[in-house]
DNA sequence: AGCACGCCGACT
DNA sequence: GTCGGCGTGCTC
């Protein structure tokens, strides 16, 4: 017998292996031996086929479990990932587990027939002498060949307990042909156990003391079982011998069980049961719609678009309780957990214990124990981000992606998947209902619904009638003429903000660059002082004392690419001058200033500098509900769904300098910023207001915003796709080539560049070789070409036969990044 | 990717 | 003769 395994290794096959012991089931987890490691792959099949080729066929090391770990749909959702997006399915399906947590990977020892001979012969001979190594490190040398010398072999943390050998010494070793080294991997449980007091129903009840009948009346009044940690607790005047005397004598058993997930750090707070609230006529209609999917049953794509403040959230909530109510599990998708507390927290206190969560912020243990509880069918329902669309869901019947349109949904390293897209292929083999809700859908899901692939369902009309905010466009360059000066806030947004304060209601300001300045510049050469790795700007950050920002980098001058620091030169790096300037102004600044034209006004600031964690995240939403902050400047965070109720102003600065950027979503992204963070302004009594500033008051992105007219931006911008042959009117793939030497990548490119023209392509459009937009990014030359078709298979052919070209040319895959269906082409 | 293997130059 | 640093090529 023979199976066929995926690897999470770079290449496009799967590997054949022995199978002799225990045949495993496809979808099962197996360790095998591969190139000198132990690597844990997925079988794919199971045959009888002895391969032809002439390779050694390795048998199975161990199989992992007994029946496959991963159902059969998300065995077929992976495949499907791994074709669409010309991914190894080996990478796809590695990042479909969380079990990584659970392989333990590493090297044992063992003493070898020169090792012996060097201990035997002592240390007065051979090469030891004229070693370059420090007679303490022999020594150590000495202690690891005694420790091996019995022929056992022993693990690295063994052999450094017992002699300090370290990993350099070892190898060294090895390479003497002292010691011989083999790759293990084992299995682990992640879960953690704790023990559970069970009660002996048909034990005869002996003479018992107080204590004993405290903690045997404690078990029955609660069925049964409860875990010794609760026991304790509940009854801290027993003494902890107590339970142990009832166990001696056959009264009480202990079992051990695999520790329920902890809800660390999320409150329960919020409305509590939203789900049960009056909802409106609208709503009403819109569950209507999706309940109905989901009773007919099988493959039904929902897109709800529904206006900022329509309560979208509400419908969620209500769904996801009929799909529990009709025995199925529903899966929620958000685009960043951590910067939406109160959406999990409400999810808690709707659904209890029913909930599970998956987010990046969990460590590999917690993330098997949620995987395992969600497999297990004991969490019902799932709140996750991008990778939670892989959450293996028992009975599953709906997926929600909340802000379908937002981008963090796409994976930007491979595999390069959309989170949202998956979710909708997802449901298909599921045979599931998925909704795909925004105020501001993706133009793709739009396009669907126009098609009649998607079921499109209306929310138009905020709840309890509230109006949305009347928005003003404030012209940037008028504002420029009549004062003589570039300001960052302008003298209406400024009279507006203290005209807010004043009635001791909260405006929030959006300022979407972090830092202080975002650009350096030379007023000698022109040039920018950029990152010593990237091809970018470098940000100033302005060193601030004592106030609550928390990330302060010791440097100054910061890339936002790579993370590399510097000090803020004296002279131009380039020409020596000594005039240099700071320009553009970010978050950081926009506080500094805000702080000195209000000072009177207590000021937050939300960005990536002063919000690392949910933690911060919460604790300045709390302190803007308590009305502790009342004027909030940030970043694209602030427009993150949050329902703030006192934001009656929303100011805008500086979010139209994306319409600049060569980037077909341009629009559609300033679109989505400018009506999203509009949204915060106005969703408690009082009517909200939001000022925009812009040096395009005329573009079509900001006048339908400033209309809440999203229909009308739509059809402005499908008429340029259509003209452009941009997505969602064809279909785009990036490719990226890149080295770390530009002449291979420059001269890869140029090779694949000659294959685009002679191979006669079947309608597909080849752009480039073309300089990245990012032409060096983390010390790495980037060059591009972009393919364009109409049809999804043409596009698919053409990738894979460019890479099969590539492979011959000894262009290494790693270098080449295709990225299907990309949103932005950096 | 990650590992083995081999070649080279430096050092003893 | 030994050691460590890379480039190359392969992985069932």
């Amino acid at each position: 017998m023979f199976c066929d395994v995926a690897l999470p290794v770079p290449l496009d096959q799967a590997f054949t292996y022995a199978v002799d012991g225990v045949t495993p089931v496809v979808g099962a987890r197996v360790l095998v031996p591969f190139s000198g490691q132990r690597l844990m792959g997925v079988v794919l099949r199971v045959h009888e086929d002895a391969p032809t080729d002439g390779f050694e066929i390795k048998p199975v090391q161990q199989v992992l479990d007994d029946a496959a770990l991963l159902p059969d749909e998300l065995m077929k959702l992976a495949q499907w990932i791994a074709s669409y997006y010309v991914a190894p399915l080996g990478e796809v399906l590695r990042g479909m587990l969380p079990l990584a947590a659970e392989v333990k990977r590493h090297f044992v020892y063992s003493i070898a027939e020169a090792g012996r001979k060097v201990l035997y012969e002592g240390a007065a001979k051979g090469s030891s002498r004229r070693s370059k190594l420090s007679p303490e490190e022999q020594n150590r040398e000495y202690a690891v060949l005694n420790y091996l010398e019995g022929g056992e072999q022993a693990k690295m943390s063994a052999l450094r307990s017992a002699t300090g050998a370290n990993k350099s010494l070892l190898e060294g070793m090895v390479r003497k042909k002292w010691l011989t080294r083999e790759a293990v991997a084992e299995e682990r449980d992640a879960r953690r156990l704790e023990k559970v007091a069970v009660l002996v129903t048909d034990a005869r009840l002996p003479k018992l003391n107080e204590n004993q009948t405290a903690i045997l009346a404690e078990l029955a009044a609660v069925g049964g079982r409860m875990r010794i940690r609760d026991l304790r607790q509940t009854l801290p005047a027993v003494p902890e011998s107590t339970l142990g005397t009832l166990v001696k004598r056959g009264l009480v058993k202990i079992e051990e069980v695999a520790e329920n997930f902890h809800m660390g750090g999320v409150g329960a707070h919020g409305k509590k049961h939203a789900h049960e609230h009056a909802l409106n006529e609208a709503q009403m209609e819109a569950l209507g719609t999706i309940a109905a999917a989901m009773t007919k049953g099988g493959f039904a794509p929902h897109l709800l678009y529904g206006v900022t403040g329509s309560g979208k959230t509400t419908v969620y909530f209500a769904a996801m309780q009929r799909a529990l109510e009709a025995g199925k599990s529903a899966l929620l998708l958000v685009p960043e957990i951590g910067l939406t507390p109160a959406m999990t927290g409400q999810m808690v206190a709707a659904f209890g214990s029913e909930v599970a969560l998956l987010h990046s912020q969990l460590t590999p243990d917690e993330r098997a124990e949620q995987w395992h509880r969600i497999r297990r069918g004991e969490a019902r329902i799932v709140v996750g981000t991008r990778s939670a669309v892989f959450a293996p869901m028992v009975n599953l019947g709906l997926i929600i992606v909340d802000e379908e349109h937002d981008s963090s949904y796409k994976q930007e390293e491979t595999p390069r998947y959309h989170g949202r897209d998956v979710a909708v292929m997802r449901a298909k083999f599921n045979d599931a209902t998925v909704v795909l809700g925004s105020a501001t859908p993706s133009l793709e899901s739009w396009a669907n619904a126009e098609k009649g692939r998607y079921v499109r369902v209306e929310m138009r009309q905020r709840v309890a009638d509230r109006p949305l905010p009347a928005v003003e466009l404030v012209d940037m360059r008028m504002e420029f003429k009549e004062t003589g000066q570039e300001q960052i806030f302008s003298r209406r947004l400024i009279e507006e903000t203290q005209a807010t304060l004043d009635r001791g209601e909260q405006a929030i300001i959006l300022l979407n660059r972090r830092g202080y300045s975002f650009v350096v510049m030379c007023r000698s050469c022109g040039d920018k002082v950029e990152c010593e790795n990237c091809a970018i700007s470098m940000t100033y950050h302005k060193p601030v004392s004592g106030n609550d920002a928390i990330a302060q980098p010791g440097q100054r001058l910061e890339c936002h690419y790579c993370g590399f620091r510097r000090g803020v030169p004296k002279v131009c790096p380039k020409c020596g001058s000594e005039h240099l300037y700071f320009l553009g102004a970010g978050s950081q600044q926009g506080e500094e200033r805000l702080q000195e034209i209000f000072p009177a006004a207590r000021i937050g600031r939300m960005d990536r500098d002063t919000v690392r964690g949910r933690s911060d995240m919460e604790r300045l939403l709390s302190r803007l509900h308590a009305g502790e902050i009342n004027l909030l400047v940030g970043t694209q965070m602030i427009a993150k769904g949050h329902d703030i109720h006192g934001v009656t102003l929303v100011g805008v600065v500086g979010a139209d300098f994306a319409l600049g950027l060569p980037d077909f979503r341009a629009a559609e992204r300033v679109f989505q910023l400018l009506t999203q963070v509009s949204g915060r302004a106005g969703r408690g009594d009082l009517r909200g207001k939001v000022l925009v500033q812009t040096y395009h008051p005329d573009h079509y992105a900001i006048q339908f915003a400033s209309q809440h007219d999203y229909p009308g931006f739509v059809g402005k911008e499908m008429n340029y796709r259509r003209w452009m042959h941009y997505p969602p009117n064809a279909v785009l793939a990036n490719v990226v080539i890149q080295s770390e030497r530009l002449e291979e990548a420059t001269g890869w490119s140029s090779t694949l560049g000659r294959w685009f023209q002679q191979t006669r392509l079947d309608k597909v459009r080849v752009l480039g070789p073309a300089a990245a937009p990012i032409v060096r990014l983390k010390r790495i030359y980037r060059y591009h070409f972009v393919l364009k078709a109409e049809q999804r298979q043409a596009l698919g052919t053409t990738l894979r036969a460019m890479l099969a070209f590539a492979e011959t040319q000894g262009i290494p895959r790693r270098s080449l990044v295709v990225d299907v269906d990309p949103v932005h082409l950096m």
